[in-house]
This record gives C-alpha cells, structure tokens and sequence, in this order.
DNA sequence: TTAATGTTTGACAAATTTGTTAAACAAAGA
DNA sequence: TCTTTGTTTAACAAATTTGTCAAACATTAA
C-alpha cells in the first residue's frame, strides 16, 4: 500500500484531542490514550514513534486550526460587523466543543519553555488588527488599543467555557443552565463588544 | 517542640504554588518541586505523606483563597462602584503574580472528575450577585443575568494574564509591552464594565 | 499461491517517578 | 550529660509509564 492507512493514525489523534481538549485530561498517559480508542498501547508508538512526538503534532495541529480560522474568518467581503459575528459563533461553537484546546496549548507551551505560538502569522493577525482600528476610527468602536479590544473579546469567548467547572461551583449553576447561559453569550458578547447599533 | 515548625513545610508548599500558579508546570514532580525549594525530594513526603496530600492542601488552599478575596472585598461600606475597582485592582494585582492560579485549580478539579469548587459558598458569591442586581435596577450597569456579568468581569481580567504566552505569540508583543497592557487593563476593564460614569 | 509490505499484539526492558526505611543529625529539656 | 523528639539524608523498593522487539496477522500485488 503506497498511500498510508489513516484509520487508525487519525483515531487515536482524534482520541488524544478529544481526551486533551474536550474532557481537559491534560495528564493523560499513552496508555488512557490508547484504552480511550480502543487500541493496543504499541500503535502509539508505532505511529507516532513517541509520546512525546504524539503531543508536538496534536499541539501543531490545533494552532494551524487557530490560525486557519482566523484566516477564513476574516477574508471575504463581509462587513466587519457581519465577520464579528460570524468570527463570534464560530469560535463559540469550536469552544463550546473544545472548551480547553487554548488550555492545552498554554500548558504545553509552558513545558518546554518553547513558543510555538508565533508561527500564527502576522499575516493572519495583523489584518485582523488593522480591521479593528478602522472601525475604530470610523466610530462604530470604542477606541482603545486594537490589542486590547482583540483580548478582550477572547477573553468573553473562552474563559467561561474554559472555567466552566469552577463557574458552575462558585455561582451554584447546573449543566443544563449553564449551556444555556453559553448559548446566550454569543449575541450578549456581540453586544458588549459592538455597542452602537 | 510542641507546636510544629513550619519553616520547611511552608517553603515546600510556596515553592510548589510558585511552580504551579506563577510558571504554570502543571507537570512538576516531586523531585521538581523539592529541587526548587532546595530541599531533599524525601521531606515531601515527610511532611505531605503523598504528592496527591500536597496537590490537594495547595488546591483547597487556593480555593480558601479565592473565597477570602471575594468575601473581603464585598463587606464594608464602599460603594458598589468603589468595590469593583478594588476588586478589580486586587484581583488583577493576584493574577499578575499567580496568572495560573484558575489553570491548576481547573486541571485538578477534571483530573478527580470531583468539584471542590462548590466550597466556595454562596454565603460569599451570593450576595456579591445581591449587589451586581442591585446595581442594575438602579441603572448603573447594563442590564442582563449577573452570573453573565461576573463572568464577564473575570473573563476580562483572568484571561489575558492565563493566555500570556499565546497572546504574545499571536499578536507579536514583547515582554515589556505586554506588562504594559496588563497595567492599563485595570482601567479599560472597569470603564467596560461600568460604562456610565 | 506466494512474496512482500504494512499492521497489530504480547512480552519484555528501560526509564521515570513515587513511596519507605533506617540511620545520621540537630535541638531542647530533664 | 543523656535522653527524647523532631528533622534530614541516602539507599532502597515499588509502582507507573514509556519504549522496543519479534512474532502473528492481514492485505495486496506478482
């Protein structure tokens, strides 16, 4: 067979990153990887040679995500109000999926005292950047540094998702509720952000 | 000696929030910890019996932490609007020193699949939600669920400081700005927040 | 069918990490 | 001083996790 079998290469990937991302097992061993998929600890190995080389691909793998989104998100000839909205229900939903992607990729770039993370462009970042300052100076935004606004609205988008299971004890919030709640962030997010209508 | 020296113990314990909260190493060792603390890895165990003891007395004592803050800072008869900027101006001075405080406390918390998190009562988060309510009736804040308006309060001023390494990375900032940024954050942060001055 | 190639498995080895023990050491009181 | 108690250390044992290997198995092409 000259072109690879991806069966069960891309099976145990997509295991680790649902272990890693969805359920934020960040200390899982190869072996709650393999059980997880439903394989023998060897194919680990075998296709990925080592746990380690298993980790760098699912971590490149989830910025050049971040970096394609961020792309396709923001080219097309959309309004800048029409590609906020969008940007924002596609990174909820993605979130919502993988609440703790950006946790994983904070704690494995902190590992290895590596950044990884500038290989997301300029390229990709920098438009984005400009396109906030323009709506600034057209008014329809608050004015700040384009850096802040870009954190701030990660920051509304992740980290209640991401903190979700100390929000839920702090302030006494069931699972039902609190999808729902985050399902009502998208258009509040939206809001706070974009104020003039 | 009757009453127990805390000398080691407590060095041990600092050593480890300074390697969990402040470096994010979720991953440290035993022998990692005792070897920043300076001390033989055998004392961890001297003192905590077990990893899993000293990984549960440093969560419980983050979590007594997080409830202390939030109790202190809303008794007293500041006003509403005084209290967030205190809040805001402690809870960020905190995080800029223990940015991964929230990331250990929420990997722990899904690595026992057990919620810890529920002892910080309502007795202190309650009323704080009391007054966010409060405050909305008489028109000083926009109006919306308070849960959504604590969330985006700590979404705000966590977030930023728990992605450091990715922002950086994404938007090509340098150390020094970015502790810039952080700074102004505190203002921008209540500005957004309580807009109607 | 047979050979070749790629896949899967279990058994084993190596490495890492945690936990235990006994002995050395230090400080304080009788 | 001597004893007692608490602290620190090194050596060792146990447990966990990672990595290797050869053999079994499956699939495809000649």
């Amino acid at each position: 067979m000259s072109i690879k079998d991806k069966g069960t290469e891309q099976l145990i990937k997509d295991t680790a990153k649902r272990i890693f991302f969805a359920e934020g097992k960040l200390h899982a061993t190869t072996q709650d990887i393999a059980d997880a998929a439903g394989v023998n600890r060897t194919l680990v190995h075998y296709y990925f040679r080592s746990r380690k080389l298993l980790f760098e691909q699912v971590t490149q793998e989830a910025l050049d995500e971040l970096r394609q989104l961020m792309s396709t998100l923001f080219v097309g000839k959309l309004s800048f109000k029409e590609k906020l909205k969008k940007l924002i229900n596609v990174f909820m939903d993605e979130t919502m999926a993988y609440p703790y992607r950006e946790l994983f990729l904070i704690t494995e770039t902190n590992r290895h005292d590596q950044v990884h993370a500038d290989q997301v462009h300029d390229s990709h970042v920098k438009p984005f950047l400009n396109d906030i300052q323009e709506e600034m100076d057209k008014g329809n935004i608050k004015a700040m540094d384009p850096r802040h606004f870009m954190m701030n609205l990660f920051s509304l988008m992740a980290y209640p998702l991401l903190s979700g299971t100390l929000s839920k004890g702090f302030m006494r919030i069931s699972d039902s509720e609190y999808v729902k709640l985050m399902k009502q962030r998208k258009q509040l997010i939206f809001e706070m952000i974009y104020p003039n209508k």
